[in-house]
DNA sequence: AAAATTAGTTGACAAAGTCAACTAATTTAC
DNA sequence: GTAAATTAGTTGACTTTGTCAACTAATTTT
């Protein structure tokens, strides 16, 4: 039956909404923003990127981005290059701070599912994983 | 291994956040906005709450939603009821018309979750659904 | 070499959310 | 039974987040 199917998806993604945005409380309480944590996150996990990579990478405005690096600037979180190939174009990357500063976020946020799992049992820690691993494989086509 | 079941459940996280960001900005450019449509939801399916059950339920702020709630009445999408019980409460129901409305965002979100199932075999459908469910089982203790 | 495009910055603004003070109604506690 | 405390909802002031368009400087395209 298709329409409860539906149902049930839509079901599932209130709930998974919700889940998430209770995870994501815990981190949101650092004094870095959902949106910060995610550029940061991006920057962590390439070395270096230009402004317009990152915009892409997070579907956020350039210029809402520009006044996020300013800070990162700042608070000497990151550091900028000017492309060799292309002058117009800026390469950003997290200083060692910025490094450390990402990690304490990333510890947290692992905690944070660290507590989750410890409350499950072994079986069904696997069948979750099991679960979301086939769920991203169905929808990522 | 326990980083590696971390690691995917945050990968999985971070997939859904942006497959569910994608549904809503099909919605979203209907002219009522997300928490609109989260309250709009809830009212269509009780018949009848107050401010306060309604910022329990999407943990809103109280003075947002009761800002929220004077533009849906100016709209006649609601309509507010004093309670005999209680004369500081108010019983908040939708009118007529806001239920047809909460139809059409029904029905569009409905549409924007079966254009994704069209494209599954009925196979992959089937497994999509039992992740879901039992994702929700596990985590809902 | 002029015209069009692109990366990033800036300013003006709109939308969303937070917080505390306030009113009116209702409990609670003496 | 009445004063004190609590509760539902409103309002105002403010912050944060996000949008949009104009702008500068560099680079392609023609």
């Amino acid at each position: 039956m298709k329409n409860k199917d539906i149902d049930r998806i839509r079901s599932f993604n209130r709930f998974y909404t919700n889940h998430i945005g209770l995870i994501n409380q815990y981190i949101y309480h650092s004094h870095y923003s959902l949106p910060e944590v995610r550029v940061l996150f991006e920057l962590y996990h390439h070395k270096s990127l230009t402004a317009k990579e990152i915009t892409e990478l997070v579907s956020m405005d350039k210029g809402l981005l520009s006044r996020m690096l300013r800070t990162f600037e700042k608070r000497a979180l990151i550091k900028r290059e000017t492309s060799k190939e292309d002058a117009r174009a800026t390469n950003i990357l997290l200083t060692p701070l910025g490094r450390r500063e990402y990690e304490v976020l990333d510890k947290e946020a692992n905690d944070q599912i660290d507590n989750i799992l410890r409350s499950l049992s072994r079986k069904d820690r696997q069948k979750l994983i099991d679960s979301m691993n086939t769920i991203k494989k169905i929808l990522s086509h």
